[in-house]
DNA sequence: GCAAAAGTGTTAAACGTACACCCATGC
DNA sequence: GCATGGGTGTACGTTTAACACTTTTGC
């Protein structure tokens, strides 16, 4: 708190102190939030019988002005004096998408010295989920350079070393984004050092195809923290419809989670977190399927 | 990015563009790093069978300046220019400590406009673990005016309301620090509302005894933080010595968790976190115990 | 009929919880 | 001896994983 070390704080009241108080002399960095919005969408499908398979989305927005000019960024800005940083995140919402009352979640804050070239900037990221059905505007046919892009995460390549004082483990995961033609790649390094008592995780881009700012690696740890928390929590009916079959349900799992699960497991885990209505879904070329509701459960019940 | 628009960027390259750039014309907040350093400390025990029985401490310090003079804040202070969020968090609690080289993780971003008196701060709040007994410098007997608390965190009223479009869950939690004679308190209140799909989480200082700032809430959050971490990470070994007993390790579960565990139960749980030595801790009144080492194992094994 | 998905039942293994019980120590 | 903690075994219930099997549909 050096920076109020010019007073004499002790001879004022508060309220003294507080009307000499000069806020604009000091250098400080920008503050901007920065938002990941995913989504699930269908895929065509060709065959009658099958499902539609799902993937996940992203919205991303083409940069109109230096830097990264023409590169694809996250949707973002500064931070307003007279906002609060989620108040600021769902303003961007807003604009990009036309979408607010959608579920929203602080991520992580990076605050790197030369993450953005023009000056000091301080991004406070925050990631929204929306069920692909209930965007009015669909972003990405407006007229805006917003677009949803396919995501695809994968780990490339593990490393284990051990060292005499403790281990390093390094991990460089691929992340693609697709939309028609376009086509964006990112390689992240996560390396979490184990020296002594301490770890250490470090994130960092080691490549970015089409990706402005760090931004590749804000999507990867927006997708781990995905994969992470929906394993328990609630977190994966914010990208549900209100009625849904639990095999939809069990195809947005799989899609976070990268991996297969077994049909019957997988209702019995998700038992209790939804209802059951008397709706079913039409069927096509197979049994038609009851339609779920999300039954909403809080952390201290 | 409307801060940009007053240039034609398209008429510049990048190069240009970011050399013409001027960073310092607009206004913004202030960001500033908290810190939450936790440990563990044994208390007096008179009788000489009983394990001493353990604490969980913050660190605190005497505010001397506006605003809130005398009241004791969390450590932190401004973000410089050139140092990264974290490196920010280090400095401080290398200053307020003397210690570096110890566990750290970003907690959350508090940035509500009116969370400062002063003028618009933005804090990135860090939390932080330490052992005890490896703290060279103890704050609280040099010095500084920083001071170890005795942290107590207890669930006061839980209250749910049932809306015609969803719930509403209120949490109001007490959070009480002693040091000596100096007893602080405060009463946060969480708020879950669930309308409709999205969930909506308030956290907001009700009653502030000798607290700065909204410090009482980012404490509250930390130990939420805490609690939930310590059952799927490894998280609680960086408040013990390379060294302890199961039982030590057991004893800090319980107060983090706030709630008595099964010795059996527990020493099965975390028996794959932990190395045997061949070393004992010479009892009194009881059998000798083995004493244990942490097995670090990372996320990705 | 057939392929695909919807949905249920069955078994074995893994895990968690509770409790009983013995061991070792210092006073 | 005895209170206290250290440490192991055992029994029971719950959860999970794997797989087999039946149902229902559109073409």
């Amino acid at each position: 708190m050096t920076e109020l070390s010019k007073y004499d704080p002790h001879d004022m009241t508060e309220e003294q102190f507080l009307a000499a108080y000069d806020a604009s002399q000091y250098e400080r960095p920008s503050v901007t939030v920065d938002m990941l919005l995913f989504t699930v969408m269908d895929q065509l499908q060709h065959n009658y019988r099958k499902l539609p398979e799902k993937t996940l989305q992203l919205l991303l927005i083409q940069r109109g002005e230096h830097p990264f000019i023409g590169q694809w960024a996250l949707p973002g800005g500064f931070v307003g004096m007279d906002e609060s940083l989620e108040e600021a995140a769902r303003r961007e919402l807003k604009t990009e998408t036309n979408v607010d009352q959608i579920y929203m979640e602080q991520l992580y804050t990076w605050g790197d010295v030369a993450r953005d070239p023009r000056t000091r900037v301080i991004s406070c990221a925050y990631m929204a989920l929306v069920d692909h059905d209930s965007l009015e505007v669909q972003a990405g046919d407006d007229a805006a350079d917003a677009r949803w892009f396919e995501l695809d995460y994968s780990v490339a390549q593990e490393t284990r070393t051990n060292q005499p004082e403790g281990c390093t483990w390094e991990q460089v995961i691929d992340v693609t984004l697709k939309h028609k033609d376009i086509r964006l790649m990112a390689k992240v390094k996560v390396t979490e050092i184990l020296k002594g008592k301490t770890i250490e995780i470090k994130r960092e881009v080691m490549e970015s195809q089409g990706i402005a700012f760090d931004h590749a690696k804000i999507i990867a740890y927006g997708i781990e923290r995905l994969r992470s928390k929906i394993e328990y929590t609630d977190i994966a009916f914010h990208l549900m419809p209100s009625l849904f079959t639990l095999s939809e349900l069990q195809q947005v799992y799989e899609i976070i989670l990268g991996k297969e699960l077994l049909a019957a497991a997988f209702r019995r885990k998700i038992a209790d977190l939804v209802d059951e209505t008397n709706e079913y879904r039409k069927a096509a070329g197979h049994r038609p399927s009851k339609l779920y509701r999300f039954k909403p459960r809080s952390r201290f019940t």
